[in-house]
DNA sequence: ATTTGTGCAAATCGTTTGCATCTGA
DNA sequence: TCAGATGCAAACGATTTGCACAAAT
């Protein structure tokens, strides 16, 4: 191939869009236009809580062309590459959350919503040894009857 | 039919089955041949955790016909009873938990086995009161790679 | 050019429901 | 009697998959 004019794809903020595009590169993630857009939604601003279904009507809103199927395919791809961290509220409800560092959730059972705790704001002592395997991760929800 | 001679479909212990019928009848619950009968399963040894479909293929090879629909029925009542526990692993995995008394998990990923931690062996902290509404229940998931 | 992702619709899985029929109190 | 349970099959909602097509490297 001769010489590629420059791709000059977005007219959107080009620092975030790089930063995101450099986010999915290093996760080893194609960047393709659909993973590029979903990722720029959840993580363009603070951490989030999102299902599936939310996410997806969200890129309808924004005319993002995707399918639900290709939502599913990028949140599990995102979290594999601990992008994003799951959470499963009940069999009927999963999350995908933005913040994948240490932290807790409180969950309202009436309006079905999630919020982080620090891990710092709860004292967990003498975690006892599994007795076999290795702790993978420890979850802490507070369920709230609001 | 001309006699049924002796239905005798019972040879087990019956001060157990006197237990669990109370057990039932003291929750409010109308103690039906099936409900007694996955009770029985279900409270006959020490602590359990059954998924839905799992207990409904222990009752077909004790015999015990029941559909599944009924095994649903029987899980939600006893647990709106307080008889189980219903916890949440995975989007895909709802467990029901013979221990309703405080205590914790770990969940085994591979085999996908759960087993209790009792409360103490946890020192919950500084438990953050939520924003709003009352906690209805704290749970504590330590997932094993094993 | 090759590999990897995508869209769509159909398939799957666990769970729930509607309804006619039973059954325990 | 008769409210409450059950069985069955159909309905359901969330998630997944199969496959032909499109796009990224």
């Amino acid at each position: 191939m001769l010489h590629t004019p420059g791709i000059m794809r977005a007219k959107k903020a080009p620092t975030a869009d790089l930063t995101v595009l450099e986010r999915l590169r290093t996760a080893g993630l194609r960047p393709t236009r659909q993973r590029l857009a979903l990722a720029k939604l959840l993580f363009a601003q603070g951490h989030r809580h999102v299902t599936a279904e939310g996410l997806f009507n969200e890129a309808k809103e924004h005319r993002v062309d995707v399918s639900l199927a290709t939502v599913y395919n990028a949140l599990h791809d995102f979290t594999e590459k601990a992008l994003l961290r799951e959470i499963s509220i009940d069999s009927s409800r999963s999350y995908f959350d933005t913040n994948v560092g240490d932290h807790y959730h409180f969950y309202f059972e009436q309006s079905g919503r999630l919020q982080d705790i620090p891990a710092e704001r709860i004292a967990l002592a003498n975690l006892p040894e599994p007795p076999d395997g290795v702790v993978a991760r420890v979850d802490v929800i507070i369920r709230v009857k609001d």
